[in-house]
DNA sequence: GAAAAGTTTAACCGAATGGTTAAATTCGAA
DNA sequence: TTCGAATTTAACCATTCGGTTAAACTTTTC
């Protein structure tokens, strides 16, 4: 089928759109620089996505969602709750080191466009009830301080995804700019980070 | 003098440009917006500051600077580490309630130019040698828990700024988008993340 | 081998945008 | 009242950018 060949391009396109997008904005990114990343021309690139609105919106879905689910699937096993917030802070933490302008493309886009965001959201049927099941479960079990679970997940992700997302500014500020110091920093907090959260929420 | 009325027009440029720039970003801003915003034409704001560039660059200075004194001034005081540490989160918050667009904005430009702010960040003496020296201190006196300043410094500005920061996304994931329910939560968190932060690092 | 889909080339269009210019007008200061 | 700076008006320019088009070519499929 001319299925191979298709695909191949499209995927190449979306390969090279979610670069350009998430390190330039929606705003800052031109369609030609997309096509020059493919490897393909600009007719080309309108001719499988019409419009530079859809083409963003196909990425802004595929990278929203493809945060979410890889995130989740742990909280389904039957490991005790150190083991999985351990698990999850770890993930997180590496993900985004390796997608260091993800942070601020989501916060930009997210208030540049706040009704299409819904929209993803609920399209994609993504909700975090599961998560706040297991979180009420351990604090039923009296395994950890009784507290708004949703406190509890705002502190967990903030304490991952800032010190990551603010890398430019801190790492001159607090590193002296020196690269090797703050990923080191950063591969120590996925053990301090958890500790922290323990030391906040363990009844001992 | 004409001053009064030089004055007064750079002001509104400024003003506008801030508005401006922090909602939509350097990208997605217009000189024809900015004019409009300030209330005069365009040939007037290109006669204030020549380029666009220019401009931007005068309203990021301006905007990061301001963020800091503020901040700082009452690390200065002789209160207590438990009421510096709440006057610093009741601020922040606060601040960042008030200006929504802020931390997505500040995000995304040091992400897109890290050399400018570098620039900045030197030209304006910007660092916080003052507040290390103080969480030292309450480390050495034994009054909290010893550990790298750096870590504890990251902490509290995730804590702070995460929630303000995600606000669309989170508002919408887990408070059904009620953006009542989300400014208690907020106004909540001043206290909870105070707590948070003590639970632990403070030594009982 | 012919039809169809994929791809390139290259030119083009129209709108938006940053920036300029010149002339006229307003206005404050001396 | 006069001079110079501030401001407006309005037209203009060059460039960029998203998007289109048509013709030619290549590749895949049947």
């Amino acid at each position: 089928m001319s299925q191979t060949k298709k695909d191949n391009t499209e995927d190449k396109i979306l390969e090279a759109a979610k670069t350009v997008f998430i390190k330039k904005g929606m705003d800052g990114s031109r369609m030609q620089e997309i096509a020059d990343e493919a490897g393909i021309n600009k007719a080309l690139l309108h001719y499988y996505f019409r419009t530079k609105q859809k083409l963003f919106e196909a990425i802004f879905s595929r990278v929203f969602k493809q945060i979410f689910p890889d995130l989740t699937t742990f909280i389904r096993s039957e490991l005790p709750i150190e083991k999985k917030l351990e698990t999850f802070i770890e993930k997180y933490i590496t993900l985004l080191m390796k997608n260091p302008f993800l942070p601020a493309f989501i916060l930009k886009e997210i208030h540049r466009d706040p009704t299409f965001l819904a929209a993803v959201i609920k399209k994609n049927g993504i909700n975090p009830t599961e998560v706040f099941a297991m979180l009420n479960n351990e604090m039923e079990a009296g395994r950890i301080r009784k507290m708004d679970p949703r406190e509890l997940l705002m502190n967990i992700l903030a304490l991952s995804i800032f010190p990551v997302a603010a890398r430019p500014l801190v790492q001159i500020m607090l590193f002296d700019n020196n690269k090797k110091e703050y990923t080191d920093f950063l591969e120590r907090r996925k053990q301090t980070v958890k500790e922290f959260i323990f030391n906040s929420i363990l009844i001992k």
